[in-house]
DNA sequence: TGACGAACCTAACAAGCGTTAGGTAGGTTG
DNA sequence: CAACCTACCTAACGCTTGTTAGGTTCGTCA
């Protein structure tokens, strides 16, 4: 995670610069010049930091995914094993979407253009990601024990599919708060559009608006 | 579509090569050198058949929507609105996926390089994005009268996705069949993990391959 | 005070980019 | 036959790219 040290030092601001950048050109669209000047110093400078392009772009993905792994840790952290799943699911689906939307362009970056990425970048953080994946995939298999792994891993893809397709229309500021986002996502997938519920919404307004 | 003529002429292999190689390395990742090399000619040459590089790029996004477009439409005139719901979206989703993965690299460049394209190209292309949602959002009033707007569309956000992140990890030659992947979907968007079905796998293997 | 390193700059490099002008081969059509 | 079109090629253009070398500024610390 971003130290205090990290955070007042140019090297996180190139850092922060060059995930927003990321997030909506990809990596190839993206220039160092872009980069270093939303960062406010010159192309040759990130080379103080970064060794290459490529090496600032793993260093993104990495952080992006020690934010989802710090989200879902805090959250085993908190929520007990006893707890009744469609809660610890929409605690969980809640982190991640707070990961993606709350904690800075880093995470959102690694969905948007991890993909798109050249070989070798994919490849240096893929062992990373798996381990986020495992942690999913043996939540699954606490929450639904009667389903066989391959069912699963097939639904649990489902619900990364959903979780992560939010970065492409979900607007942190606009109307639907973050919590609602998360609580229809669990609901849905747990429930259904058949079966589903009015889950009552918190303290926030009803689902109409 | 793609007509004879077009499958035989030049054009239609620089499409093809473009579309293939937009899906893995996105629209800036991908040189015009690459695409002449991929089509059998020379990076000059393209020039005869598209004015730059964005038109070449917007046309292959244009014959992605077309395809689904198209997917859907043959959909709607087999399948009648009396059927029962579940059936109805699974052949809708059996479309949608066809046209992902059955219908050459059109779609899939749509949906794994639109996002980070540039705004020129994108704002190029969303009309008829819209239309194709729009499609859907119709087809979801008619099967789901109970709901209101704002949750029925992000509903099916949701359902979109779902399918669309299948680009990302699904391999249409490998052990699962299309069908089955169709209908897991369905079930899972209609019923959820919690009350899903075994529902009957057609004359292909049983789900827990 | 003076040495040192971190953070940055300037200025340039070779390579690769999208793009263009002008030309050629071969088929079709008047 | 001549005119013309389609589909390509060659060769280069101006520009941008990631990257590098060498230098400057400034705070820290022995």
């Amino acid at each position: 995670m971003p130290t205090d040290v990290e955070r007042t030092t140019g090297r996180r601001r190139v850092l922060d610069a060059a995930a927003e950048l990321f997030v909506r050109q990809g990596y190839a669209g993206t220039t160092l010049r872009q980069i270093a000047a939303a960062a406010g110093i010159k192309a040759g400078s990130v080379y103080h930091h970064f060794a290459s392009k490529e090496e600032l772009f793993v260093a993104v993905l990495h952080d992006g995914i020690a934010v989802m792994v710090y989200a879902f840790d805090a959250t085993v952290a908190d929520s007990l094993a006893t707890d009744p799943v469609d809660v610890r699911l929409t605690t969980h689906v809640r982190a991640h979407l707070g990961a993606v939307f709350e904690h800075g362009p880093y995470t959102t970056a690694h969905v948007t253009s991890f993909f798109n990425a050249p070989p070798e970048v994919r490849a240096a953080v893929v062992p990373e990601r798996d381990g986020y994946e495992l942690k999913w995939t043996e939540l699954f298999e606490q929450m639904f024990p009667g389903v066989d792994a391959h069912n699963l891993r097939l639904r649990r893809l489902i619900l990364f599919g959903a979780m992560n397709a939010t970065v492409e229309w979900f607007d942190p500021l606009g109307k639907l708060p973050l919590d609602e986002l998360a609580s229809t996502i669990s609901d849905q997938f747990l429930n259904g559009v058949t079966h589903h519920h009015d889950h009552a919404p918190t303290t926030h307004m009803s689902s109409t608006l």
